[in-house]
DNA sequence: TACATTTTTAAACATTTGTTTTATATATTT
DNA sequence: AAATATATAAAACAAATGTTTAAAAATGTA
């Protein structure tokens, strides 16, 4: 009973994430995550007892990361300004790193609300990114203190968020578009990540 | 032969339009088309042949309303400052109007590109968005004039456009977290909007 | 009205898909 | 080494799904 982290098992897991991040849910065999794990089919159903306990498992490790880089930027010391550079910065190499994440979740969520609202506690996103989260906090501090222009913080967090967002879930159409290659991706996303960092800078503070 | 426009064949184009955009190509059966048209199973592939041949004329669809309004507003003769404003007041209003076409076309484009570029001529596409499109230019020489901050007109194009997408594409994640009516969430967008605007404004404009 | 064409329906078909079963091999324990 | 538990494999199962068939109903035409 409960077996764990054999070498079967690993690769089981691995071949998931990469065939539900590229096909999403319903786009995904279990026959195809078995071919990809180099393993027998049925494996996949002993080790995970069923598809969708399986994708619940990919599901919340990829909210683990969004979500433990982002507590990370939001537990450390730092300034209004360096926090919103950090939040930008962190955005940035995390899906860099996992291209595939943001359209992943956001589809996933949008395909089945029902399912994600039943795995996911709300509570621990909104302490994260919700009004009572201590970035909704520093702003609301900072506009009192006239530091920075009135807004909903909502929508400061918005602007902060939106551009690293959009570049990374429309990658392959910019590239697609723009006929660029990995590396001018990697220029690009760059370049819309200092211009980001600047605007909004610029925007809040006086 | 070439049925056209009968009332069975419109409600299943309907219908299928309304699967499609919230459940996307793999999250869709046919029954599904057939009972929210309320019409018998085989109607589907009598009017349409298959489910590959009837998704291609809604999607086909769905990228027409984002072409033709954009290309209203690029062949409009406007000021930068005036074309800017409208590119974000047409993507709100589209986007408004249709909540689950951004996040409907690219989720299809990410799980499934090959069939995306072999539906759509990308020199469509680039004519309005790419960098020969007339916003490019009209970005290019207000550069040169000096008008605007250099900038990569690409990325200027990105900034212009990345808010009202994302604002969207996460409409019911947003609602979820920050416990948001649907006439709250609009106050949230169209001031997100405004917010927007000016930001870009401000950042390009010296 | 009688005939032909088009539209609709119910049923069936062939695949695909998630899951289970049954048997065999491998490892662990006594 | 024998017994037991675990891991892997091949095959089968039942349900779902895209599609087709064949007949009936509706519509149009002579």
């Amino acid at each position: 009973m409960t077996p764990e982290h054999t070498p079967a098992e690993k690769k089981i897991k691995q071949a998931a994430t990469k065939v539900f991040l590229s096909k999403g849910f319903d786009g995904t065999t279990t026959r195809a995550i078995a071919q990809e794990a180099g393993i027998n089919l049925a494996l996949v159903n002993y080790y995970f007892r069923s598809k969708e306990k399986l994708f619940a498992e990919v599901f919340e490790e990829m909210l683990k990361l969004f979500m433990e880089g982002m507590l990370d930027v939001v537990n450390r010391p730092l300034s209004l300004e360096e926090r919103i550079i950090a939040l930008i910065e962190h955005d940035f190499e995390l899906y860099k790193n996992n291209p595939d994440l943001v359209i992943f979740v956001i589809s996933e969520v949008h395909r089945n609300p029902e399912r994600f609202f039943r795995m996911v506690e709300v509570e621990s996103l909104q302490k994260i990114l919700g009004p009572k989260s201590s970035v909704h906090r520093q702003l609301r501090e900072a506009i009192d203190k006239g530091i920075i222009n009135p807004i909903n913080p909502a929508n400061a967090m918005f602007m902060i968020m939106s551009s690293m967002y959009t570049i990374f879930s429309t990658k392959s159409l910019i590239m697609q578009l723009d006929d660029m290659t990995e590396e001018q991706f990697e220029v690009f996303s760059k370049e819309q990540m200092n211009i980001t960092k600047k605007m909004v800078i610029t925007y809040l503070f006086k």
